[in-house]
DNA sequence: TTTACTGCAAATTCTTTGCAACAAC
DNA sequence: GTTGTTGCAAAGAATTTGCAGTAAA
């Protein structure tokens, strides 16, 4: 589905419920619609305030969050702890991640026979799958080369003790 | 492993990192690992105040659990919103969850070849896997089965309007 | 004009932390 | 005795909420 035709299916949600297409929904749409990164309210939040534009709240960013996951244009994903992490779902395929422990990056993944056993599994306890959650956590391709070239600088020229 | 040898090895842990055993972490670590439930950092407080014995704050839970954690003795797993729940992973195998929306409870499972592919899509992208976390999310059976019967009911009495 | 929306600041929820008294080692 | 620990209450971080003014429909 291409950006016109999820902005309209979003305003087609809203009228569904009696609510209304604020400048500030428009903006938070637009905005998390506009890039394919992941990202928190508080990133989203900030983006708003560094463009120009009506203001947006933070309360109403959240209240807007909340809108678009109802409304299943975004999803959540917890990475780790502290704050939830979005990305839209609407216009993009299905996908499970891995989150880079070093540099914070979100990696996509797909893999339809993984998709098929986690069906068989579910099914096979008679349970229903709503949605699901699959993360790797770990170091990305880039950060294992990093911390292995790091390691042998470190040998060459003899380091300390190694701290966290 | 069994529960005498997950001590000896907590007891270890502490004296490698010149910690000490206290009559808290003693009764926080037994708690925990006399159980095979998941529990939240509030729940396992409320168990031990519930349950006679040396005085053990909220603060202290939360040390504990961070150190159980660190010790890799446990494992934090993030339900849907809100609070981490724990589990034990020493003397545990490794295992995936599913999560009723309904009642609530968390079950397990384990497919080595869902593992294996893990492994593989990871390899191919020189990601190196810490950790990973996979959840299904939705219905368990006695719940689909409950709406189900609900439902009929409905049916057969005229419910009024579908509500959340 | 009606009904919903927004910003603000205060409230909540979960978790962490500073500090003085205290208990392992 | 030392050094790490605990409980408490206050602090933090992320998110939610009540309310009075504001803006879509």
């Amino acid at each position: 589905m291409k950006h016109e035709a999820i902005r309209k299916s979003f305003e087609r949600f809203l009228r569904t419920r009696d609510l209304k297409l604020t400048s500030q929904r428009s903006r938070i749409f637009e905005r998390a619609f506009s890039t394919h990164e992941h990202f928190s309210a508080e990133t989203l939040y900030d983006w708003l305030r560094e463009e120009e534009g009506p203001k947006v709240s933070r309360a109403t960013v959240y209240r807007t969050l909340g809108l678009l996951l109802e409304g299943r244009f975004i999803q959540s994903l917890d990475v780790g702890r502290g704050e939830l992490v979005y990305e839209h779902v609407t216009g993009h395929a299905h996908h499970d991640h891995m989150v880079c422990l070093a540099c914070g990056k979100i990696e996509e993944f797909h893999d339809e026979r993984i998709e098929a056993l986690q069906a068989e599994a579910s099914a096979k306890r008679g349970f229903v799958v709503v949605s699901h959650a699959h993360r790797l956590v770990g170091y990305c391709r880039g950060c294992v080369r990093k911390a292995r070239r790091e390691d042998e600088e470190e040998q060459r020229f003899g380091g300390g003790a190694a701290t966290e």
